[in-house]
DNA sequence: CACGAGACCTGTTCGC
DNA sequence: TGCGAACAGGTCTCGT
């Protein structure tokens, strides 16, 4: 489900509340308890529900796609994968149908982790680091630059869409800011990383910082019953708009399988080998 | 190294 | 109305 933009909406709602819930930094959790084992990679179940109880929320935070819960002795790391989702609820509520672990405090509330695909991982280790190691940079973080961009994409021949996907690339884009990037960059999904100039490589380092600056101010993307509370989906350029006008052109959206993902980008704003042709002339 | 297929899961929507 | 196919914001592993 959630990308970039809507980790860092779920991350600030935890921190300081809003949309209705009340914050969870600073609470003392009381019990941990797990409905579907697999939503725990780490560590063993018996070792959750023991380890948990009694350490506080001193920090909530994000990198890449894992929402990073800084404990007193440990990190709880969160992974919504496509369909998980966190509720903040007093413990009386009911649970719901695919609620997959809880976490309960001391004041009486609770964090829910609900995930009808089971999809979703939590890590609970004393190390996040060990977890996230092997992700690219934030795409708001100062190494990632256009210069940085332009010379890597240069080293590889891989498609673009699939590159961009690639956590251990760039942390943070999924299906719908990759293919927004893309069409604001003008820049063809299947075109080859190292065919892309770098004027162009520049268009796409400010196109991944504007996207996900828009979804984070539009507190991300609500399509469908999951995920609330954004708006970004009232703003796509192509992404589900298959056979609608181009925002720019007019010419209708496309929609093909691309690394085994549905790709949408204007044919006229984003030709095919653009950039091979210009430097073939 | 790059890429495609299949797996992991449940729910909704679409076409006949 | 029923029913199977296609599809969904992600990532991992395996084979070529």
């Amino acid at each position: 489900m959630p990308e970039l933009p809507e980790v860092e909406t779920i991350a600030r709602r935890l921190r300081d509340g809003g949309a209705g819930e009340p914050p969870i930094l600073g609470e003392q959790i009381r019990a941990a308890d797990l409905f579907w084992e697999r939503t725990l990679a780490e560590p063993r179940p018996e070792d959750f529900r023991l380890r948990l109880p009694g350490q506080r929320i001193e920090q909530v935070g994000r990198r890449g796609k894992f929402l990073i819960l800084r404990l007193t002795e440990d990190g709880l790391l969160i992974h919504l994968r496509m369909s998980g989702d966190l509720r903040v609820e007093p413990e009386a509520q009911v649970l719901q149908t695919h609620d997959r672990a809880v976490l309960t405090f001391d004041s009486g509330l609770r964090l829910v982790f609900n995930d009808p695909r089971k999809f979703g991982r939590m890590w609970l280790t004393p190390d996040p680091a060990t977890v996230t190691g092997g992700l690219g940079p934030e795409p708001f973080d100062e190494v990632f630059t256009a210069d940085w961009l332009a010379g890597e994409l240069a080293g590889r021949q891989r498609q673009i869409k699939p590159l961009l996907l690639d956590q251990g690339f760039i942390a943070g884009l999924g299906n719908i800011y990759s293919d927004e990037a893309l069409h604001q960059a003008g820049i063809h999904p299947l075109t080859r990383s190292d065919r892309i100039s770098t004027q162009r490589a520049a268009a796409l380092w400010a196109a991944i910082r504007a996207v996900l600056e828009e979804g984070i101010r539009r507190n991300g993307a609500s399509i469908d019953w999951v995920y609330r509370g954004g708006d970004f989906q009232n703003h796509f350029r192509v992404y589900g708009r298959t056979g609608q006008p181009c925002r720019v052109c007019a010419t209708p959206v496309e929609r093909r399988i691309i690394g085994q993902r549905s790709s949408h980008y204007c044919p006229v704003c984003q030709p095919e080998q653009r950039e091979a042709r210009l430097q073939d002339e």
